[in-house]
DNA sequence: TATGAATGAGGGTTCATTCAT
DNA sequence: GATGAATGAACCCTCATTCAT
């Protein structure tokens, strides 16, 4: 394993990054096997051949895509910092964050996406990889639970369904729903109110 | 083109039902593009030929079993017989339906979901299928809105998130996220529950 | 080998001539390899495996076709016959003689000889089968120019240019030239006058 | 469409002409369905791929190597270079030059031609490919006719008689005629010879 | 005898990957 | 390091042939 300087690295940095950026792009257009690697390298203005320099492989490209896609959801600390705030309060900005986080992931979520699901090992490792913030969702809401700041529900259930209902829209969202294109900037705002008040609550 | 005998209809039936069974199983398991036809055709113990003589091509399976999938959905009708109950009881039994037939969805789901959302063509045609379901239910959550027996909130956005919060579950299922899996049966009570309640009634 | 009654065996002969006809009539239109032996079988009216009671492969059918073929030429006998008439009146007879005869062979020619030509085995079989034919014609010629009737040239090959200029007809009139089409009629006067008196004579 | 540097352009053509001259060996002696695009590959020395980054298809090639056999034909100015010569004198040189032109041909036809016939859209394309050349050929015929140097004959019938003798020895030469293939040198003088005095002109 | 569903070998073509330049 | 021509394994599909009915 040779070694490279800092400079060297940084250049090698950046092809990477601008390779990932090329192969989000056209996965999330055309999906993960109707992409060619050469499409890929034309995407990304190279030859064929200089991808095999910073990948070892097509598959490669697709596990640091979903490294990257992992990262942004690796935000247990998150919770820390809104651990005095009130519930509703708790609830509203948790999702207007996660949705304002979301305009990075829609590509890269798009691109990913359908082969993980289709692909029994990184179905595996996405959902090991999800384990330790669903625990820290799961810890937060069961902290509230125990405070009296939320009625007692299933935090582990409860956490499924934040995150479910978030993915499902996200798969609307790929599959070009209008409504959901049209309005995504809505979408935490009445997810807040429907969960914190639920439909039962007329006139609140 | 040839008009077959009932019985002769039936043996074509029966095989072409054998042949998507077996494609529904290994597109679940491996994904579309990662299984050959001969994969399918062991599957359903026949020779790679025979598929042929019942499907025009491997697409043209999938493609079925997309519409076995939309099948299942177009049920609009569901809403006229539960006009007259009250929302929560509608909510409740909405999902309890829902959650019963997705039993059998589930493994075609699977199989279709991950190459619907990487193909910009079937991405296409599952929304244009799907409109009519979410309009009627955009309808009939009108309706209760008008009546006042809901609060009233976007029927659209609701819509979504209801069809987004199943799909978002679904995926995790899919994925095989261990507490899904486990709890699959109390979800539809637990979202009743939700949605009906909220979070913010405490000391129920 | 199961011996038939004489009845049986016209039956036999009926359904294979049948066939036969078939597969003339589609290997003249498509050639042989783009013909399945489905579209033999829908042309006489059978069911695919109907054909192989009668011909052991796709290849005999050719093969047969190819004997078909070749018995109509077998005709050294016919010098014979006309031993007596003048060269003239020979050559005028031989060529009407043989375009008559085309009459029934060009459906055939045209069926059968791409594969001829584009196969080395049938080329040399169909070369051996029309020796005997040649020799016959050298023979006659040779015979002719001893007596003085015609003027000393070598018969082995005007014997290839006479047939050769058949062929080559025959060529064009597959390829569907629209000349040698219409004027189909006219050539057996038009070579008897080109060979005989030549181009040189003229004002005859 | 990239635009290639000379050099660059000029190793495409040598690729091209390597695999073509490959392709037309191994239809000539194979015929086109028999041949396997792995075995032109091996006879080019070659990965079975490679073929594909010069020619679309295996269709491709055949097309191609039409083109070449077109090209050789396509020279309906020779006529004007030689009108001053008189009749029999253009005979024989016209004959001459065309069984000269043959040498580079064979192959190629016999590469060819089984396809050619077999094949409506070829037959239909090839025929329009030579109209020019027959239509010129009919022209200077009757050219000479009415200059008197001719006896006046059908010129549309004479072109296909002229052209149909010689694909007709082709189709002998390809067959594998010994006597053609031997004297394959004799044949412009023989049918100058027939052609201009005719067989009935004793003793010339 | 006739049928046609089933078979599976074979072939054209694609494309991830390698490597000489 | 970058290139892109070359490679050849893999896969979809066709179709000659078989055989149970």
């Amino acid at each position: 394993m040779r070694i490279h300087s800092v400079s060297e690295q940084e250049r090698i940095d950046r092809r990477r990054a601008q390779i990932l950026a090329a192969a989000s792009r056209v996965f999330a257009r055309q999906g993960f096997h109707r992409t060619t690697v050469r499409e890929i390298a034309r995407e990304a203005g190279l030859a064929d051949g200089t991808i095999y320099l910073y990948f070892a492989s097509k598959r490669e490209l697709l596990l640091a895509l979903l490294g990257q896609l992992g990262r942004v959801d690796e935000r247990p600390a998150d919770f820390a910092a809104m651990a005095g705030v009130d519930a509703r309060t708790f609830i509203d900005a948790y999702l207007r964050r996660r949705f304002a986080d979301l305009g990075e992931w829609r590509q890269l979520f798009a691109a990913v996406i359908p082969e993980v699901l289709a692909d029994a090992d990184l179905r595996a490792a996405q959902i090991e990889q999800a384990t330790p913030a669903f625990e820290a969702a799961e810890a937060e809401l069961a902290r509230r639970m125990e405070a009296g700041e939320l009625p007692r529900r299933d935090p582990a259930l409860a956490t499924r369904v934040v995150a479910g209902t978030i993915i499902g829209l996200l798969v609307f969202d790929v599959m070009g729903d209008p409504v959901v294109r049209a309005r995504w900037e809505d979408l935490p705002a009445f997810l807040a109110g429907l969960w914190f008040d639920g439909l039962g609550s007329e006139g609140r």
